[in-house]
DNA sequence: ATAAATAAAACAAACGTTTGCCCCGTAATT
DNA sequence: AATTACGGGGCAAACGTTTGTTTTATTTAT
């Protein structure tokens, strides 16, 4: 079937004019007269033309795509940051390149390659939890392609990026146990090359600090976020001397796990040992053993203004005003209490 | 900063050759000596050539993208689903342009306009729930752009399409049901649109004739899958004469519901009532109170299949040889029994 | 009436590739 | 020695648009 789809040199031809004026007619430019550009406009929908966009990219280098890459879409927290994204690209006429990781550093690389091919106007990222080296990144700075980042934040100078303190969110969390009269607390915490770990240590310390308590740094412990990570250092964390009667789990599903190993050792999940995390996603609400409390990172509002920076970072490209003023905008998390259903 | 990137021109300016020259050498073509072919390699290396993506896709009138059009990504079968189609995409040099309809009609429509702009090769959709006319797909026919259905599949002839045999899996977990001695077995079904709704009630009507039992159609009960209806409809269900002691939930998401419903008639789950459903998706190992068993619709390898179907449809598409035969793939489910954790 | 200003539209280059066709020289065939 | 083959490479068109520059025709001002 397939007629050949009508093309702006078509339209002039039909109406014996040039091609230019066509495209301005259809572009309403001012030094086009009225009947002509009525006469075209008519035509162009009677053939139903529509513009060859892969010819506009090319032509304006320029593909009003944004690719977007994360570790897992499956995880509730990136599945709903990327609906900010899209919805704020949608409204502004951007469409969303999507590609996963799968928490692998090297085909995380290889999607930047594959991105920066696709001419993506801009990348927005959440990198991998063992991403060591940021050459890749780096590339994207000698072809104009701004990157922004979110919530895995690379180690990187100069940087865009949208995050949520999570030291603030931990010493919320630490706080609120407190209160329920725990006094030893742990932490399950994540890879430290993850700017988010480490604030949770800073948010940590500072609750220590305010509540005039001493560290103990073996109640925190990094984990790779593996199942069976997990269970091994929370079974280090319940056999310590000075064993938590809290546990603050790196995430959602870190808490899963962690819930499990404790099980597994006979402990009574809030009673022996109580759990509060992060992200506050919904399966808390369906799970056998919810932590008392999570705390909100606010996923698809940070998916939204990763997206709202990239616009920024596209528009003012256009005047390249080096502009040197890096975004770094950190939200303010939630903890949310999870009552009882 | 942002030196010209190096174009195929620019190499042939150097090395005082013709620039088809160059692009011949680039694609190692057998009319290129092999002095010419290493010194044109050389370079581009040096200059860290690239071609231009967008030129490329613009002059083969190919752009090896694939839209994907689904409902929601924060659905667990869909992440997983896209990730099937993701995979075996990068693996062709294929990438995914995405894009969630949310479940709306309207929205879908939008998408598959935006998609058909950025000349995407293909689309693969699973359709909102709503969707009840398909013009926007017939159009596509005439751009000739393939479409490959999975899962959630519109009532139109003439398709190619990936699904789950769920009249199958419905038998199933009738069969399940049955062998665990329950007599009334009841079901919130999903929107009568869905194809996979309507097998469903076949499944379950065949698990009857197979039991040599009569069929009593207020068992079965549509929902169009908000909170609220599964609420309203599981009471009906569970308020009936002929009471069911078990519920087929239409999938997990619905079984979550199903059972906050049931518990707040104060009836106990897996006494007084008990579910089974479909998906199979990892929250119902962690839930409180998790299905008995699930019926695995192995959402990863459906896109996959989805998208091995579209590479195959893009590649005859060049032979142009009319090609009237159509995928119907049906993946036989596997009820997956859930022990208790 | 002539020059100047304006409006409307045409011309043509450019974006970076691919590819059909042609050309030239040298080696192989008769 | 004349013809054929063929290896190696150049020319130029084409893909569909946008946009800076010119041209032409018309109106306004002097």
């Amino acid at each position: 079937m397939s007629e050949k789809l009508p093309t702006i040199k078509e339209i002039a031809r039909r109406l014996n004019i040039s091609i230019s004026t066509v495209s301005r007619a259809l572009h309403d430019h001012k030094s086009i007269g009225l009947g002509t550009k009525a006469k075209v406009q008519q035509l162009a929908k009677e053939l139903n033309y529509e513009p060859n966009q892969t010819a506009i990219f090319f032509q304006q280098r320029k593909t009003f795509t944004v690719g977007v890459i994360l570790p897992e879409l499956s995880e509730a927290f990136f599945s709903s940051a990327i609906s900010g994204i899209e919805d704020c690209a949608n409204k502004n006429k951007y469409t969303v390149l999507m590609g996963q990781s799968h928490d692998d550093a090297e085909r995380e690389k290889q999607l930047v390659e594959t991105m920066k091919n696709h001419r993506v106007d801009g990348l927005i990222v959440s990198i991998a939890k063992n991403t060591a080296s940021y050459e890749h990144f780096e590339t994207l700075r000698k072809y104009d392609i701004p990157v922004v980042f979110f919530d895995r934040i690379p180690n990187m100078p100069n940087i865009h990026y949208v995050a949520c303190n999570m030291a603030s969110g931990t010493t919320q969390a630490f706080i609120f146990l407190r209160k329920l009269g725990h006094k030893t607390i742990g932490m399950i915490n994540g890879p430290m090359n993850l700017l988010a770990s480490k604030e949770r240590v800073e948010g940590y310390r500072n609750a220590l600090v305010k509540a005039r308590l001493k560290y103990d740094p073996s109640l925190i412990i990094s984990c790779d976020l593996t199942t069976e990570n997990i269970y091994k250092v929370t079974e280090k964390l319940l056999t310590l001397k000075n064993k938590p009667t809290a546990i603050i789990a790196f995430n959602d599903y870190v808490l899963l796990d962690a819930v499990q190993a404790a099980k597994k050792m006979k402990l009574r999940i809030n009673k022996d040992i109580s759990f509060v995390s992060y992200a506050n996603l919904p399966i808390s609400n369906y799970s056998a053993h919810p932590p008392l409390a999570s705390v909100e990172q606010f996923s698809y509002q940070q998916g939204q203004k990763a997206m709202e920076i990239m616009l920024d970072l596209l528009a003012k490209n256009k005047t390249d005003n080096e502009n040197v003023t890096f975004y770094k905008i950190i939200l303010e998390p939630q903890l949310v209490l999870h009552t009882k259903l």
